[in-house]
DNA sequence: CGTGTAAGGAATTCTGACACG
DNA sequence: CGTGTAAGGAATTCTGACACG
């Protein structure tokens, strides 16, 4: 969509931005907690949106969280937001029907 | 500022963003119309702010302009803006007074 | 569990130059 | 003037593994 979303930043500028290691990114990843694309070569880019997700998970590491816990609260939070629009949906369809 | 004027994509995305080659984005930087920031290893970083220069730098060569025509236009809206900018502190500054 | 690190290799980028037109 | 390209080198990133705790 908007710039955020745009997967254009190495993880070397993901690692200045965010001030963890190449290490730490990589290993939020193969714990799916963020989700890079790839270039052709193999090159893993990050939106801006990724960033902002990776100081979160940064933020709840240090208060001593382990990455399953993160992954757990993140997926409560987007089935929130799903059922959410569950219910949105359900309201729209039904004043369509007394029109 | 925003997201929009970060340095944070490499060289080749924006190869791919714009359509360019290495070479011409290159260029153009060596011609002053673009001004990319760089690593400490001396790798260029541009932002989406630049991006959208360089489309537009594209689109004028495509219009048979050359690069210092394309700069000597860039100047004059610049000029503008720096002008309508004085005007408004002008402005400001006499109502000022009057308080 | 989360992270550092050395290892070897591959992808990416850099500069200066020659070529063409 | 604007761009392609081959050349050699340096910076960046990749993966899998060992280490520590």
């Amino acid at each position: 969509m908007s710039y955020k979303d745009q997967k254009v930043i190495g993880i070397g500028t993901v690692s200045e931005l965010t001030g963890l290691s190449l290490r730490q990114i990589r290993y939020y990843e193969e714990r799916k907690l963020i989700f890079p694309a790839r270039t052709e070569g193999g090159t893993r880019k990050y939106s801006f949106s990724d960033v902002e997700k990776l100081i979160d998970i940064a933020n709840k590491m240090e208060d001593g969280l382990q990455t399953s816990e993160i992954k757990k609260i993140e997926k409560r939070i987007k089935d929130r937001k799903v059922r959410d629009q569950m219910i949105r949906g359900q309201l729209n369809a039904a004043f369509r029907i007394r029109k």
